[in-house]
DNA sequence: TCTGGGGTCCTAGGACCC
DNA sequence: TCTGGGGTCCTAGGACCC
């Protein structure tokens, strides 16, 4: 049976809901970003776009581009709250939504139509909802998969309706850039334009066997498969986080090993905080290191049993911060610390040691006192 | 004033085992 | 005194997404 995948994206979300909440803002280029010295742009409203300013673009960059822009810092728990007015809208429409993010989500339409009449329709209708009842302008996307419905609401842009019957779908691929289609980013987009492949109508001429010569077995048949509009990805509500992490760029670079390491320290309780908030243990502790020249390393262990105590987890990070050995010259740009393998807490092992609460109770003194209460010995201030 | 932060997934290569 | 051939597990790196 055919399925109808509806997929929604708010227009410049950060920056639009920063127009609706400032009514003076309306209009002029507003650019939400990373306002410290190694910021980048998250949202560009319509307005700054006209400067070329867009996301990922270094905030210094932007202000050249833009001088008279407004330029402000994300409040992200203002855009979580818009964005779920928007998800009860859709979720009204059917249980089967999946966000992807505070500014995107598809909704499953297959077999809503007794309920909520055809899925065309409904589409007009959540199109002109989410507007009417948040304030915000929407694209909206209607296909045969996800694939097909993010494409036709990027084509809808900004501010439009787009609908993808299953018949349509070979022609409205044909022209397109391949770097359109999901997952083909800029380096799997150069080699194909090496190779003289610059549209989907283009790719789709490549055989099955040639694609997997070239990116694998697994990466050629998805290209074979995107290229026809083929996707059979489930709209899955909710998924358990398979990782958690914290990571800061630094406003200059860290050079004393002291510092570097009370940061892990402090990263790592970071991100033991929300492990315990989740009630999850984890079994993977990972860190980043990334150097002035923006080479980036990875070291990760996998401990005996999974975990949630932020000594233990701390002192894992540090350990994995010994093996990095920083290279002459360099500093110390970015650091993370993350970890991954979770379980449910209430899976939790005996403890080996009975009366060992210590992780728990630091972990209640933070939740209590803020993350400030209790630091571990090296990560204050002094 | 070059390049955020939080994720997911895939692959290559070495260790290890039979 | 080069070279087996799987299979699996683990780690590091990288591509990609919003």
């Amino acid at each position: 049976m055919g399925r109808w995948i509806l997929h929604v994206d708010m227009d410049a979300f950060y920056a639009a809901v920063e127009q609706l909440d400032h009514p003076e803002l309306r209009g002029k280029p507003v650019i939400v970003a990373g306002l410290g010295p190694r910021g980048v742009v998250a949202t560009a409203s319509y307005e700054a776009r006209a400067f070329g300013v867009h996301s990922a673009m270094p905030t210094a960059q932007a202000r050249r581009l833009c001088p008279h822009g407004v330029f402000l810092p994300p409040r992200f728990e203002r855009y979580e709250e818009m964005a779920e007015k928007v998800r009860a809208i859709l979720r009204s429409y059917s249980p089967l939504m999946e966000p992807i993010s505070l500014d995107e989500a598809f909704v499953d339409l297959t077999g809503t139509e007794l309920l909520h009449g055809p899925p065309e329709r409904v589409a007009q209708e959540i199109h002109e909802r989410i507007p009417k009842e948040t304030g915000l302008s929407c694209s909206v996307g209607l296909g045969p998969n996800k694939l097909m419905a993010k494409l036709a609401s990027d084509a809808a842009k900004p501010g439009g309706l787009r609908i993808v019957r299953p018949e349509e779908v070979l022609d409205f691929l044909a022209p397109l850039p391949v770097e359109d289609l999901w997952g083909v980013g800029p380096k799997t987009a150069a080699r194909l334009r090496e190779k003289g492949i610059h549209t989907v109508a283009e790719l789709r001429e490549v055989s099955l066997s040639l694609l997997q010569s070239w990116f694998g077995r697994k990466g050629g048949e998805v290209l074979w498969r995107l290229s026809r509009g083929l996707d059979d990805d489930p709209v899955v509500p909710t998924r358990p986080a398979k990782s958690l992490s914290h990571e800061t760029t630094y406003p200059e670079d860290l050079f004393d090993p002291q510092e570097i390491e009370a940061e892990v320290r402090r990263l790592s309780l970071l991100v033991v905080d929300r492990v315990q908030a989740q009630g999850l243990l984890a079994q993977t502790v990972q860190i980043k290191v990334r150097f002035s020249d923006f080479t980036t390393v990875t070291r990760q262990t996998h401990l005996p049993e999974p975990t949630d105590h932020p000594l233990l987890i701390a002192e894992e990070a540090v350990g994995l911060l010994a093996r990095v050995s920083i290279p002459e010259g360099q500093g110390v740009r970015l650091l993370g610390v993350g970890v991954a393998e979770l379980s449910p807490a209430r899976f939790r092992a005996l403890p080996l040691f009975a009366d060992d609460r210590l992780g728990q109770t630091i972990g209640e003194i933070r939740k209590k006192y803020g993350p400030q209460a209790l630091d571990l010995a090296g990560s204050g201030q002094n």
